[in-house]
DNA sequence: TTATTTCGATACGAAACAGTATCGTAAATT
DNA sequence: AATTTACGATACTGTTTCGTATCGAAATAA
């Protein structure tokens, strides 16, 4: 990747410039959703003409999935040697990355792209939940090895689950605390 | 309600407009989404004068929530003797609503509304979730009585647990059938 | 009948964007 | 030095939609 130095004559492209955009379109995402954002809006904000961003992206489709791509977090896989302690800070992981306005507007736009884009909602399965969906499954075979859960538990399905509450609980807030919610979910999983 | 009969004078406003006006934003809804659907557009598939919408709403926002609630399906609280029947009849009952594209933008509106219009969210919850939360905390209460399942189970994580599943598998489809996944996750929950 | 209100249709101004083109300047290769 | 490409800025056309206003016709109450 990095390696396909430059070689062509010419200015390159400015990564600074680049990064704006990107930052932009993050922002604005968060504040007013993926419809409602314009490129002449992105353009602005990120102090940067609008042939900038043409000449990069196509679509905003295209621009706003490389800027989701661009803010991919490493994927954590604890090993405390307590099932309950990685779980915590699983936990206390997606809570940093889901409960934020911006959190909010990618699983949005992700799911409403799902029925008119089936696409997207594959691509994200497939660079986001997938590697975390994986690292679950070492956190649970560990589990399984110091005998803290049955052996034939299914974690793909337990990893599910908890997405799916995490998610529920994203739109309709319990009254207790999120991540006290989800432990206690959880604990009816793995019980 | 109905009660409150014709009093004023003038022409009553029409309720095969009305109708129609429910009808093609449900459709439109389902068919290009929220953001993208215009007023415009629905007049004319309604075959009503823009004037006609205004009328009666003064915002987007406004007229698909009424037209969400009008197809507001009756709470099913079924009573099989049998808590998996019951389960297998809500989770049928689920899947017809929810598996639609119409059920999907409706979900991706509410979940995009609920970080810029919580109170979106609130309604819907109130409107929609809660009664069959309820529903469903009966038939718990049923199936603790015949001794199906342990007594201290909180019946409204248990909801909210099995809603976030599908939740999950309406954006991200599993490899085996909805319903058959479902009921895996729900076994995994009330074993 | 008369007054009132809604009906669908149409026109209109205002605003927001999309996407393209052009410009003079800046930064790179050859 | 010459060439090539990207830069930000600006202007421009075309489209879409909003929200309001206006129209003659229709429906209803007093």
């Amino acid at each position: 990747m990095k390696d396909a130095k430059k070689k062509s004559p010419g200015r390159p492209r400015s990564a600074a410039s680049h990064q704006a955009i990107l930052k932009a379109a993050l922002e604005l995402l968060g504040e007013v959703g993926f419809e409602a954002m314009s490129i002449e809006a992105i353009a602005t904000r990120a102090g940067v003409g609008k042939t900038t961003i043409y000449r990069r992206y196509s679509s905003k489709d295209e621009l706003v999935a490389d800027a989701i791509e661009s803010i991919r977090e490493e994927v954590l896989t604890p090993d405390t040697g307590n099932l309950w302690s990685d779980i915590d800070a699983l936990i206390e992981n997606a809570a940093q990355i889901s409960l934020t306005p911006l959190g909010r507007q990618a699983v949005a736009m992700i799911i409403s792209s799902a029925s008119s884009n089936p696409g997207f909602a594959q691509i994200y399965w497939k660079k986001y939940l997938q590697p975390r969906r994986q690292a679950f499954a070492i956190v649970i075979e560990r589990a399984k090895s110091r005998n803290e859960i049955p052996m034939d538990l299914d974690s793909g399905l337990v990893f599910d689950t908890m997405s799916g509450i995490m998610l529920y609980t994203l739109i309709f807030s319990p009254t207790e605390s999120w991540t006290a919610y989800i432990r206690r979910a959880l604990s009816l999983l793995l019980k």
